[in-house]
DNA sequence: AATTAATAGTTGTTTTTGTAACTAACAAGG
DNA sequence: CCTTGTTAGTTACAAAAACAACTATTAATT
């Protein structure tokens, strides 16, 4: 419609960034709260065990950069139902670590299916080349750095 | 470290999405909270009167996609800080039809600056044909049709 | 060793959100 | 008109997030 000057939302990253985000989710949210009843920080929480296996809640804030507050209610529900387990460090027996038991793992392989399945989805909406640079971007934007598979990143999976 | 399987969630849509908007959004969040005390969803109904000038609630809830419990809570606080007033439609009496005071203009345009500058500052971290694509992707991942340039008006909703 | 500071994680309290039920106004069919 | 259905917007209540204060343990300083 007429637009009263030269400012367009849907030109605003923050703002297309979080509406894209928001659309993206939704479809695989549904998956993990209505299958696993879990919350977002559940979910992620239960991808960073299953993908780098054994952990403290400290590290996984750091890798997710969650603050402690989430990472610590996240892991109390995940634990209550019996998909991480926790054990103390005895060198510093303020460090917790955590792991999943099998029911997380197989919750994990089982969300894990939908992940892949959900995300190869979303990208076969675009060039494949065009895909691998939405990434780039988005890593860079998340202050994440690159997976150092092998040399200059040029294909994923 | 060591993943457990191929799989990785810095390759994962959603995930980085997520990040990327909450790490693309801090910034400008931080102007609206302080200056203003504006939450997410006043600067964006902020936003939309100051593009689009008079709207109905429904109006700003379809462009934005934003549900209308929460513009109708949105539009109450700004009104209460006087930067909307709202006049009913005298056609259809449940109707409300919204705009900015002179007040709310006032912190559209202050808001608007910022936005703008930050927006450049973002986009300077890349080649300006890769933000544009970023943009169509985006869009396209957010169902948002692109801006009218060569192709014509298309009519939705 | 005693004091102070720092760190890992938890818990309590206040905001914000999400869901659903609600009111008021319009619309259509009989 | 009168029932039934729909729509615009609000409100109430439950769920979740944010923020800050707290405990327990370790590290650093004197």
């Amino acid at each position: 419609m007429t637009e009263k000057d030269d400012f367009s939302l849907q030109d605003f990253l923050p703002f297309l960034l979080n509406r894209a985000a928001e659309d993206a989710s939704l479809a695989f949210q549904a998956h993990y709260k209505n299958r696993y009843g879990m919350l977002r920080n559940e979910w992620r929480v239960l991808f960073h065990l299953g993908v780098f296996g054994q952990m403290t809640a400290k590290e996984i804030g750091q890798r997710a950069k969650i603050h402690k507050t989430k990472i610590s209610r996240a892991v109390a529900k995940l634990a209550e139902r019996r998909f991480v387990s926790r054990s103390r460090d005895e060198k510093d027996r303020r460090a917790e670590h955590l792991r999943l038991t099998p029911a997380g793992e197989a919750a994990y392989r089982d969300l894990r299916a939908e992940a892949q399945s959900y995300d190869a989805q979303l990208a076969a909406r675009f060039d494949p080349q065009e895909v691998a640079l939405l990434l780039r971007m988005l890593r860079k934007l998340a202050s994440i750095e690159e997976p150092v598979s092998s040399a200059p990143e040029r294909d994923r999976d």
